[in-house]
DNA sequence: GTCTATAATTTGATAGAC
DNA sequence: GTCTATCAAATTATAGAC
């Protein structure tokens, strides 16, 4: 069971941890936002490489989850990937710099997490099931016939990279949060209309 | 006048920034992959953080470099998309780890870096006037009225996305390096096709 | 220019009183 | 459970001999 104290610390410690990365986020400055001591956080998670451990470990099953549930759904292909489209958007806009810390930290961390995420990936068998479903459609010729790994990664390449240039657009272009929210929102119907072209014609 | 000594440390600093992150790297890591004591590192940079800096300056400048040899020549704006394509896939092939460490110290680093970046970027003004080419094909009907940043995003994304999702797909889905680098070659086509359809239909 | 030794600082973690 | 004080280790940086 979790307590008041325990997600004030979770939740302080995932938007540190976001900002800085593992190695640049501070016990200190997580202690602060969460409103606390820093020895309190060593007495609920015994360390940072735990309390960041239990993040990711959270992080992962979220989207996991969310995925599954959209995957193992009866429904077609382009169905699954306009709501994975919808859903996951909607996600990000939630919490913008989630995907470029997690593609990050799994990049630079060369263990322990990674089985964490592997564990949560691997233990949903959906994304085999998906890859079938994808060969059957294009051998009835539902859709174009695309090795499927380009597939995938083109609806993610779309759906995922204006979230990981946020910053950087940001900064660099200097453009406001709402007006990139706006562009964000815009690309729904846009991803959907070029997945269609891409799979169908 | 660069020595032989600053390219080694040079190469060895990109290598393990681009591994570890600027938080995560160490100077001795660095000193022993340039094969030198750490005390020269300072002699020659005064300081990490001047080494990064140095670093991120090069890798911006050779970038927009690049790209506004590009942006620059008068060929359509398709041609010049296509060109993008070729010429960055192949830089990308040969640092395949660099547009994510990028876009994350970007996003980390609050200040300095930045305005490194930006002076590069915008002492090219390149970007305006390909803007400008974009919305005169669109006006005379040879592409698609799409948004400008809608179509810059789409492009980037396709073409940036694989990279950036490297160290994530080995990782997670075991996929060794060559089929990665087979499958990265063979995008060169299918992007080209999607942004076809996508800027002409 | 190069190396050894060491300073100075940061930072994760703990001991121990309350 | 909470706080203060402090440790121990890691890490950047420098002094100074050669």
């Amino acid at each position: 069971m979790t307590s008041f104290r325990e997600k004030a610390i979770l939740e302080a410690a995932k938007s540190v941890f976001m900002e800085k990365g593992y190695s640049g986020a501070r016990m200190q400055k997580i202690a602060d936002k969460a409103n606390i001591n820093k020895s309190m956080l060593h007495y609920y998670f015994r360390s940072k490489e735990q309390l960041f451990g239990d993040i990711i470990e959270d992080m992962t099953l979220n989207i996991v989850a969310k995925y599954s549930c959209i995957i193992d759904s009866e429904i077609t292909v382009i169905e699954k990937f306009d709501k994975i489209i919808d859903e996951y958007t909607d996600l990000m806009v939630q919490n913008p710099y989630a995907p470029l810390f997690l593609l990050n930290e799994i990049s630079q961390n060369n263990s322990k997490h990674i089985n964490t995420m592997k564990a949560a990936i691997s233990n949903s068998r959906s994304s085999n099931k998906f890859l079938k479903q994808i060969l059957k459609e294009q051998k009835l010729g539902l859709i174009k016939s695309t090795p499927s790994n380009q597939v995938i990664f083109t609806v993610l390449s779309l759906l995922v990279f204006p979230f990981i240039a946020n910053s950087f657009v940001k900064n660099i272009l200097e453009i406001e949060d709402e007006s990139y929210t706006q562009i964000i929102l815009e690309r729904k119907a846009l991803i959907k209309t070029v997945l269609r072209q891409f799979l169908m014609t």
